[in-house]
DNA sequence: GCCTGTGAACCATTTCACAGCC
DNA sequence: GGCTGTGAAATGGTTCACAGGC
């Protein structure tokens, strides 16, 4: 294994998805001063098995001591870098419904790496308001002021929702988090997550139907979902 | 293959998951009356393969016909019986900050199978409030009223989440919906799903600092992503 | 001829189990 | 002695390609 720091890891996308919680787990002993935290430690704060937790550990690097565990503040920086955080991001939230009015007041953006900068609306009677302390502006005031790389935020209703992706992306937009429900059509190398509200509960409903008690991670019957 | 209507088939989770987009990308040809439909055409709708889309609807039975496609009506309302969908489901929000009021007022949950039935509160400044139309009940009178199988969503402070998960789980909740970050330890019978919007982000940022362009599903630049 | 249903091949991810190192 | 790092095995999921039936 190369140990050049400047080799591009391919780290694997389910990897990827778990760094953002291992990062939150290591906040608070960050905080306490806690020096070295074990796999089985973090991994029980993070609610993942131990073993998965060092593999993916070791698709960032050899950032532990065998027989006494990991650098707490070392792990936290390189997986902040790794996630590439160690300057915010600028997000764009748009459409200012109910959801898009609870997200720029969501005080989780701010402490986990992101800067919500515009708050985007389309209709008139928004537009020059204040939520959250910031103004909302249209969309042609948003274009006009973008310059740095940006995160867009879909928080319109579903039927613009492939509208504003065709005019972010037009933008040079190239990470979208959509939560209206539906597919967009994006180009190849515009990354989009979705979160679907509904399709959620209708995955808790299957199983809820189902009455499917996995007894998975017995234990005392404890398990952890996070 | 037996035929057995009544026989428990065990759905892939990754096919439980995408049941939800599939029965949307339905609902508009149902309306539409459109009767039939193509592996091919509705796999595009709904932003998947097609190879995909069978194998998933395989595990269903039999709803198709070869040469043919699949019954628009028949599909749809097999899909509904297998996610528990025929009668909606009560869902509890707990916790009206910004978050539990957005969703408290949105409309995708009635649409698809879901009746906000309570909007819980400990902050005694917000219980009696009416919120969408409804009154804001503090937890007490909520477990008192609760007789039926509820969904518990939890939009609180992340700091009360274990402690509301805790509770609603000794009220027999069985399916919680978690905004809160972090870890939420809960019997192995509870099924919980999460949604992080900060994770989310950070998935997010970790790509778009990469410039991983994966040109996947090439066709002429255009990638579905729903 | 056409489109579903599905084994088989392939690929990604998780888990196991232990060698390697402090 | 203890804990990481990692090959190897096992599992789960996706894609291929074609047989089967209209």
């Amino acid at each position: 294994m190369t140990t050049d720091p400047m080799t591009r890891r391919d780290i694997p996308d389910a990897t990827v998805a778990r760094l953002p919680g291992y990062l939150r787990a290591l906040h608070p002993l960050v905080s306490a001063g806690v020096e070295v935290v074990s796999s089985e430690e973090l991994a029980t704060i993070a609610g993942v098995r131990s073993a998965g937790l060092r593999k993916d550990l070791s698709y960032l690097g050899s950032y532990g001591v065998r027989g006494v565990g990991y650098d707490v503040e070392r792990l936290a920086s390189e997986i902040t870098r790794q996630l590439g955080l160690q300057h915010p991001w600028s997000v764009a939230i748009i459409g200012m419904g109910n959801l898009g009015h609870a997200l720029a007041a969501y005080s989780g953006f701010a402490t986990r790496g992101f800067k919500v900068q515009w708050l985007v609306d389309r209709d008139p009677a928004v537009v020059g308001t204040t939520i959250a302390g910031m103004q909302v502006v249209d969309f042609e005031q948003f274009a006009a002021s973008v310059t740095e790389q940006v995160i867009a935020v879909i928080s319109t209703p579903p039927v613009a929702a492939q509208e504003v992706a065709d005019a972010v992306v037009a933008l040079g937009v190239r990470s979208i988090l959509n939560f209206a429900p539906g597919v967009l059509n994006v180009p190849a190398h515009t990354q989009v997550r979705k979160v679907d509200l509904a399709t959620e509960l209708q995955i808790l409903a299957f199983h809820e139907q189902r009455g499917k008690d996995d007894a998975r991670l017995g234990a005392d019957g404890i398990e952890a979902s996070g």
